[in-house]
This record gives structure tokens, sequence and C-alpha cells, in this order.
RNA sequence: GGAGGGGUACCAAAGCGGUCAAAUGGGGCGGGCUGUAAACCCGUUGACUUCGGUCUUCGAAAGUUCGAAUCUUUCCCCCUCCA
């Protein structure tokens, strides 16, 4: 391989397969090129699942390429039956509207906005694919995809070996995907498509019909699934989805998923969430004995990327304060509670349902049988406890929920 | 359109008139051990509670019954086979 920006994906561990990856390696060493990677829009937020791909749109900017970001309000009206048993939900367009708005702010704030060659171009498949007319559809792009082929692609294949229903509609998710590459390719000169493994049937009906339409050559990459060591699928931990926006989780919230890493994903991922280089990853792993060290570092520089320098010290400088020293630290989220409050007493099981620590009383009072709570770092015995003045120092008190949740609650 | 099978908690799946807030497994959460890891062990997993209970839940609605997830009727949805 002779170009940088495919080797450091191939090293990164970025790089799954490649239509043509010797003639897609030339081009690159060439020119400047533009690549689209597509997101499901069905939530106001991407969540870690998708940070892999994001992280490839940041390495083509490194190497001087165009990411092209297609936030899918066409497709997702759809929705992509890729890997899944069921037709998810139908959203309403201007839910999805909102979505393709919330999830843009992390690509501002990930991707390099500033420099004008390898800015962003965002693009919204709604505009073109909404405008579709049936018949012509049909007629143009319909004719050049046969049944017998569609069948075979697993997002089809598997749904109907598992006797679950596709629907026509959902049938048609790869042909408007392949058409959204070529519409990319004439509009913006985009010749390669990136995705996900369980994307390439998908990809490569792109391509291919770009061949057919234009007589032209179009390139299609992915990128592994990224499975955790436990075998769960990143991003689909069932403690709730580690969300990228920050107001679907704080940065503290993202610098602990990082630092609660497995050890054995912990080398993984510094190749594939950090900007690192990769010798000075292979020299730190080596020298490290302390893999609780590289756990740190992977968590500061993965939200670095995310939330900037200064949340990612902070958020270090809190983890440290609290489980290190055992202390309380300011950064904390915080619990306010009114002077007045105070003075009649607040009952330790409505101070934790009211500020969604857990979600009822039920399971606060649980919790606490459970020994699951802690003030200041005393168990919790009873759960009629009745929080006064005296539990307070400084009109400050720590709560803790678990070893890992911590909130200071204060006096105001 | 015809014949059959089925819809139970986060998921899978048992229950088929009272002892059912519903077995079991997975997942989640908490505790122990540890390193904010893994593995393992224990507890917990509808809501409210003055801890005596009370209220809401087994696709939806209506009914039978002292009593229904369980029986009846209608409706909705899913699957298989036939057309």
């Amino acid at each position: 391989m002779k170009n940088k920006f495919l080797q450091e994906m191939k090293d990164r561990g970025y790089l799954n397969q490649c239509t043509d990856l010797s003639k897609l390696d030339e081009i690159c060493e060439k020119k400047s090129i533009s690549g689209y990677i597509g997101f499901d829009c069905t939530a106001s937020s991407l969540h870690v699942g998708s940070l892999l791909q994001i992280m490839i749109l940041k390495l083509m900017q490194k190497y001087g390429h165009r990411p092209i970001v297609l936030l899918g309000g066409g497709t997702t009206l759809i929705g992509d039956p890729s890997g899944k048993d069921s037709t998810r939900k139908i959203l309403k367009e201007n839910e999805i509207k909102n979505n393709i708005k919330s999830i843009k702010r992390v690509f501002n704030k990930i991707l390099d906005t500033s420099n004008k060659k390898t800015a962003p171009i965002f693009v919204n498949n709604a505009e073109w694919l909404t405008k579709l007319n049936y018949i012509e559809f049909l007629r143009d792009i319909g004719s050049n995809f046969t049944i017998n082929k569609m069948l075979t692609f697993d997002s089809v294949k598997l749904r109907l070996e598992r006797e679950q229903s596709l629907s026509y509609m959902e049938f048609n998710y790869m042909i408007l995907q392949a058409y959204d590459f070529y519409q990319l390719f004439k509009k913006d000169n985009c010749i390669l498509q990136i995705g996900g493994s369980d994307q390439w049937g998908n990809i490569i009906n792109g391509v291919e019909l770009i061949r057919r339409m234009l007589q032209k050559e179009a390139f299609g990459l992915t990128s592994p699934l990224i499975t955790l060591a436990s075998g769960a699928k990143m991003g689909k931990t069932e403690k709730g989805a580690i969300w990228l926006n920050e107001d679907q989780l704080s940065p503290y919230d993202y610098w602990q998923f990082w630092r609660n890493t497995d050890d054995r994903d912990v080398k993984r991922f510094l190749n594939f969430f950090t900007e690192i280089n990769l010798n000075e990853i292979d020299l730190i792993t080596k020298k490290e004995k302390n893999i609780n060290d590289l756990k740190i570092l992977l968590a500061n520089e993965a939200t670095k990327i995310l939330h900037g320098e200064h949340e990612a010290k902070k958020a270090e400088k809190t983890a440290r304060e609290t489980f290190k020293d055992g202390g309380l630290s300011i950064n904390l989220p915080e619990i306010k509670i009114n002077k007045g409050e105070i003075k009649k007493g607040v009952n330790i099981l409505d101070l934790i349902s009211t500020n969604k620590i857990l979600s009822s009383k039920s399971e606060a009072r649980r919790a606490i049988a459970n020994k699951g709570f802690k003030i200041n770092d005393v168990v919790i015995q009873d759960e009629k406890k009745i929080l006064k003045y005296e539990d307070f120092q400084n009109n400050i008190l720590k709560l803790s929920y678990g070893k890992k949740k911590h909130y200071l609650v204060k006096i105001i």
C-alpha cells in the first residue's frame, strides 16, 4: 500500500474489506477524494457504536480528503433492515428533522470544520429521495436490480431465513442507498462510500449502480464490526446507550465509560478511538505495566476528541478525587436542595426518585435494602432516613449509589 | 379468501380457574472478592405503602364466576400451509 491514509486505516484496524483496494490506493495517492458515510437518524444522538465511522472521517481529513456526512432523512423514513429482526418504528418527518439537527452537533465537534479543503459536507438524502417519481424511478433505477440478486443479500436473506417479516418498504432500502451513492457521485464527485461491515451489501449495490448508469468506477469500503471482549456489540450496553451528545451523556460519564473498558479491549480501543500515533501506542502499551493507567489515557484521549481537552482533564480530576483520594470532588453531578426543605427534613427516597437517580421509590427502597446507597461513604441502613442539617458539612454531602455513581447534594 | 398455530414482564420462555406480581434462563441493578477490569459467589428485578397491606399488569374490549393470565364471545396483530 502506497497511500498513507489507507495505510493508517489498515494499521488502526478500520479496514475490513474494499471493492478494489489497490486501485483506490492509487487514486488516493494522486489526489484528494471525497468519501461519504451515511448515518441513521432514528435517535436524537448517535452513540459510541457510530464513533468508529466518525473516526474514519476524521482520518480522511488528516490526509487531506473530504468527508461527506449523509444524515439520512430520506432513508430513515424507511428504516434499514440490515442486522435487524423487526421493522423499526416509523418516525415522523419533523422528529427526523430534529434528530438531524441534534446529531450534526457532534460532527461539528469532532471533525475539523475550519480547513476549507477538508471541511465536512453535510447532505440529507431527503433532498432527492422525497422528490422521486415512482414510475420514473422504477424504470431508470429499478431496472438495474434483479430480485434474484437482492434476495441473496444478508439484510434480506437472514430476515427471511429467520421467518421474520420484511416489508416491501424495507426491501427497497438497499436500492435507495445505492441511489444515494449515485447521486453523491454525480453531485459531489464522491467516489467512495464507507460503512460498517453490515453495510457491504448496500454499498456494493451503489458501486454497481454507478457502473451501470455512468460507466464509472466508484469504491466501497467497510470497517469491521467492533465487538467487546464480553461479546456484546459496541454501544449497545444495556446500561443505557453511550450517547455522544453532551446533553444526553455528560463528559464525565463519557470519560467513565472509557475508564471502565474491559482489560482485553484497551489496546484495540487506543488504536480505534484515540489519535495517538501508532508507534507511540505500541511503545506505551509495552512500557506501561499498569493497565489502569492505560485506561486513564484512553479515557482522556477519547474524551478529548469529543468534548475537548478541558473537559477531559476535568473529568480525570473529578475521577481521581472521587475514586483515588476517596473524597468528594466539587465537579460531581449536583443535586440542589432549598434551605427551607432541609429545615423540614428531606426524605431520602424522595430525593433519589425526584432527582432520577433511580426511577421509582420502590427501586430506591430495594437499593437501600441491598446496601446500595451511601451518605459520605456510610451505608444508609434505614430507608426512612431524613436528611437534616447535621448530615451536611459546609452545606455539602456526598451521596453515592453503588461504587461508581456519586452525587453532591448541596444546600442552596 | 380457506385450514392450522400463536400473542405473558427488558428479552426468551413456562403457567392453562384460586396457593400468580406470574416458574426458569439471559440481560439489568446492587453487594462480596478485586484494580472504577474479567471470572466467580450472593441478593434483587411492577407501583405506592403507616410494612399490616393496597393498587395496576399476561394483545384489546365485553362476558361467565365468590374468584380469570387461565373459560366464552367479538376485535386487532403475527407465523405456517393452501388459494
